[in-house]
DNA sequence: GTATGGATCGGCT
DNA sequence: GCCGATCCATACA
């Protein structure tokens, strides 16, 4: 699989929904001093213009700034007092949306993710928006980058065809709950969430 | 200033 | 499958 390319902005569709469905197969890149760690995006969540769930729901406010940048920016932000979620920008300037990673297949830097994450089963390393995180080191540090440029993180060329892709409602949200804005690979191990939904 | 409730995880049953 | 930990951004007084 082709990583070695960061993805071109132009290749982005604009819209959140189209942007979720592309990023499955793609590829997540980390540059850490000790090596790269990468994975390939097996789940993804689309947060939408005047989505209840999205952060951006209520206007700009100094944490969820970044989803207003052009397509192809980090949104990185903490939750429940333990984890780290990264998200890819979305839509036009000035509009906030994006999308949630919520899960990768690692590739490469696997020690580097053992160590990062303190478990050793591979499946375990990055299934799951908070475990993949941890497992590329990703913090607020990051949070604004322009993913479409080698740098300490970026997003890479993958899979043009990854496999059948399936649609279900989102995961661990109250609002705007029942709408089918989630994606992933079928029958892929590295997927979270119950079976009930991963059909 | 205080209250509240998460786009979760890991451990236990 | 259930539950507690954990902390910060936000909303409101």
């Amino acid at each position: 699989m082709a990583i070695r390319r960061p993805l071109a902005r132009s290749e982005l569709p604009v819209d959140t929904v189209s942007l979720a469905r592309h990023l499955i197969g793609k590829a997540v890149v980390r540059e850490l001093p000790e090596g790269v760690a990468s994975g390939r995006i097996v789940e993804t969540e689309a947060y939408v213009v005047g989505d209840a769930a999205g952060h951006a729901y209520r206007g700009m406010t100094r944490r969820n700034q970044s989803l207003y940048l052009e397509r192809g920016h980090a949104y990185i932000y903490f939750a429940y007092g333990s984890s780290y979620m990264l998200n890819v920008s979305s839509e036009t300037p000035g509009i906030g949306a994006g999308v949630l990673i919520r899960a990768l297949e690692p590739l490469e830097g696997i020690p580097i993710m053992r160590l990062n994450r303190g478990v050793e089963r591979l499946r375990d390393l990055a299934r799951g928006p908070g475990r993949l995180a941890a497992a590329l080191r990703i913090d607020r540090r990051l949070d604004g980058l322009d993913l479409c440029r080698e740098g300490p993180l970026w997003l890479g060329c993958g899979d043009d065809e990854p496999g059948e892709i399936g649609r279900s409602i989102r995961i661990g949200i109250s609002q705007d709950a029942n709408r089918l804005l989630r994606f992933y690979l079928r029958d892929n191990p590295f997927v979270s969430g119950p079976r009930s939904l991963n059909e």
